[in-house]
DNA sequence: ATGTAGGACCTTTTT
DNA sequence: GGTCCTACAT
């Protein structure tokens, strides 16, 4: 299946292969030392540790050059790994930059996790040995639901906290218990079964499904690219790290780029150490880019602080101006504040978009937005948006996906019952029709024509080979299904266009016949999710950017703010130790997102739940000589100083009734209570750190200083 | 069936 | 502190 092409030239193709090559020569000057050791190592496992701002996207852009056009490697033969669809597409937009005579299809395996999963399970790996068959669509989080639905109702299975139904079959799965007050069991386990059969039922799979069979079939296969290049390594879980295991087989090398001080993502399940693990485990070489380009010295000396020790961070601009922190009543004075400084920015020269508020919970946003809006500064808010949020566009995704997948029922249900567009019909008429037509292949209602339509599609468009946007839009009858007396029938018929456009465009240049185009269209709209949509929707309005810390990492910004730097809320509370550090290197990523300029806010009188009026340690652990702020209070030296203190502030807040009696405990196996966990006996401690074991949620880790211990004579 | 007391949880988000 | 949910009582 996938074996390395023959080379053999055209006159043509040789020029510009040439022409390439002295591109990637010129471009590959005015790379640093380092940049350029990495790009060439012949090491067959290479981790690059690349700290902020090092270049690390250019470097792997020039590793694939260097490889395809130096090493004449073919790009089919690579593997690129990345987490999301945006840095794909700029991988793969940039190389066609470089190279007009770049195909798409010569960069199948380039992708996010998800998506090279699904080229493998859909064009390399034996996907019938895991229960499915050739033409598997991929359900996204939202469909899942309604199957979940639909398998309760349909069994009468009982399942508690159904709002919160995904969290739970999350915890089910590592096994542990969402909500301790459930005193009987549910038919959790049994829903799973059922999940797991119908899946397989509708030749629909899941994300994880999506990683899970690929690790389950690669190790089989003869699937054997020469390199595989990862991006933002660091992030990678458990399963991805399987996923590079089987794909690395006795030749094929391996490029990882990433940095260790930016894992933000453990809650998703990823590892802290996972350079450490991945570096012993193959033996690999590891190099180091150093040089940041991108902040201020006086940034930089900030962000150190929040580093792993022994990174090696070097800046190459001057100290630039001092960080400031700032104290506000609250965060609508601090929008009313921030409002003036914008204006002074505009007033300086910079432009909107040159500027950008980071904050911890997505729930901070409003205030900036309602009060921005008053004052008629433009910004935007960085909030996902998906195709459900496009309702006639996510109608028409099902209507193919139905379409394109016959054994999807849920798709056919949700087109069938939507209350706004197609036949408008209650769940149990919908069954019954579906039933109808499965015994006698016809359906005869006026609504049954949607099946019709479905069941027929593959066929008529097989026979047509290669169909227009009009063409499917009047297949499907849509200006009948689209409801034509409503308001909003014009806009909709446009965006529906505008939809199939689009994927004929898509299905013409990745396959020659339009179902299958279709087909992987569909998946890809899953995977994507909103990217479909966004595309041609406002690009680069100049606007001021909102965004949480965690949608901040990659991006730049000329001007920095960071809201809401209190107590409780950076770091939030009840954090383990491990989540405590994590708060840490989210801190140090908005930190370095800064080019010129950073501000740092806290709130005297919060009005958020457990985030108190007080700045958070991590500001006393800035060196004084950076900053410009009203006094902060003493400085914090050590991690276990900070706790202290973090402990004293909290005691100043609260009752002291409230307070659980905190005994120094000499010897281990002495019993404990917690409020939640009830009785357990301690297993081991240090100075900060208590092990406990609890006969019913097992072990559990406390800082003593937080720690809600109450300990047994 | 409906009322209410008491518990648990509250965040970050990609595919 | 607010919300959602269960368990138990009527």
């Amino acid at each position: 299946m996938f074996r390395q092409n023959e080379i053999n030239l055209t006159s043509s193709e040789l020029l510009s292969s040439t022409v390439s090559m002295e591109a990637f020569h010129k471009s590959f000057e005015s790379l640093n030392e380092y940049q350029k050791a990495a790009v060439i190592d012949h090491r067959r496992v290479l981790l690059v540790n690349s700290q902020v701002g090092s270049g690390k996207t250019t470097v792997l852009l020039h590793k694939l050059l260097y490889l395809h056009f130096i090493k004449k490697l073919p790009l089919q033969s690579m593997v690129v790994l990345t987490f999301t669809n945006k840095a794909a597409q700029e991988i793969k937009d940039r190389l066609k930059q470089l190279n007009a005579d770049i195909k798409d299809e010569e960069m199948k395996f380039f992708g996010t996790f998800h998506g090279v999963a699904r080229t493998l399970l859909a064009d390399v790996l034996p996907v019938e040995d895991v229960g499915y068959s050739r033409g598997f669509t991929i359900a996204d989080s939202n469909e899942m639901v309604e199957i979940y639905e639909r398998i309760i109702n349909e069994n009468k299975l009982s399942i508690k906290y159904k709002s919160k139904l995904q969290k739970r079959i999350d915890k089910f799965k590592q096994g542990q218990p969402l909500y301790a007050n459930m005193k009987q069991d549910d038919d959790i386990s049994e829903f799973l079964e059922h999940v797991k059969i119908e899946k397989r039922k509708s030749n629909v799979m899941d994300f994880d499904d999506l990683i899970d069979f690929t690790v389950k079939l690669l190790p089989e296969s003869d699937f054997r690219p020469e390199w595989i290049v990862i991006d933002e390594f660091q992030d990678c879980d458990k399963k991805q790290l399987q996923m590079i295991e089987h794909m690395t087989k006795a030749k094929t090398s391996v490029f990882a780029v990433g940095d260790p001080n930016q894992v933000i993502y453990t809650w998703r399940g990823g590892s802290k150490d996972i350079f450490r693990e991945f570096k012993l485990k193959y033996d690999a070489a590891e190099l180091t880019l150093p040089i940041n380009y991108r902040s201020t010295s006086n940034i930089l000396k900030a962000a150190r602080v929040f580093m792993e020790p022994g990174g090696a961070l070097e800046g190459v601009r001057d100290k630039g101006k001092p960080i400031i922190i700032k104290k506000h009543h609250n965060s609508f004075n601090e929008a009313v504040y921030l409002c003036d400084k914008i204006k002074q920015h505009i007033a300086e020269g910079d432009s909107y978009s040159d500027i950008a508020i980071f904050y911890r919970k997505q729930k901070q946003a409003e205030v900036f937005r309602d009060v921005f809006a008053k004052h008629e500064l433009p910004c935007e808010v960085a909030v996902k948006k998906t195709l459900r949020d496009i309702p006639v566009m996510y109608w028409m995704i099902r209507l193919l996906k139905a379409s394109v997948n016959r054994s999807d029922k849920d798709s056919l249900i949700y087109i069938l019952c939507n209350n706004r567009y197609g036949a408008g019909i209650t769940l149990k008429k919908a069954k019954e029709l579906i039933k109808s037509y499965d015994s006698c292949h016809a359906a005869e209602a006026i609504e049954g024509e949607i099946i019709n339509c479905t069941r027929g599609f593959e066929a008529w468009c097989r026979e047509l080979g290669k169909a227009s946007p009009k063409e499917i839009y009047d297949y499907f009858d849509l200006s009948m299904f689209l409801m034509p007396t409503s308001i909003s029938f014009e806009e909709d018929k446009s965006n529906v266009l505008r939809l199939l456009e689009d994927i004929c465009s898509y299905a013409g240049l990745i396959s020659f016949n339009t179902f299958e185009g279709i087909k992987e269209y569909v998946d890809k709209s899953a995977l994507y999710g909103n990217q479909v949509i966004n595309e041609g929707i406002s690009k680069s309005v100049d606007s001021v950017k909102l965004m949480t810390l965690h949608a901040s990492k990659g991006l730049e910004f000329k001007h920095v703010y960071i809201s809401g730097a209190n107590l409780g809320n950076i770091p939030m509370a009840n954090k383990s130790p491990e989540g405590e550090q994590e708060e840490q290197r989210l801190f140090f990523v908005g930190i370095t997102r800064a080019k010129d300029s950073l501000e740092i806010s806290y709130h005297s009188n919060p009005d958020d739940y457990g985030v108190y009026g007080v700045p958070s340690p991590y500001l006393r652990m800035i060196p004084e000589e950076l900053i410009e702020s009203e006094d902060l209070g003493s400085r914090a030296s050590s991690l276990n100083q900070l706790r202290r203190e973090i402990k004293n502030n909290i005691d100043n807040k609260s009752d002291a009734e409230e307070q659980a009696v905190i005994v120094p405990v000499e010897k281990a196996y002495r019993l404990v209570l917690h409020d939640k966990y009830g009785e357990g006996r301690v297993i081991s401690e240090d100075e900060s750190n208590v092990l406990v074991d609890f006969p019913i949620y097992g072990e559990k880790t406390f800082i003593k200083l937080f720690s809600q211990l109450k300990y047994k004579e």
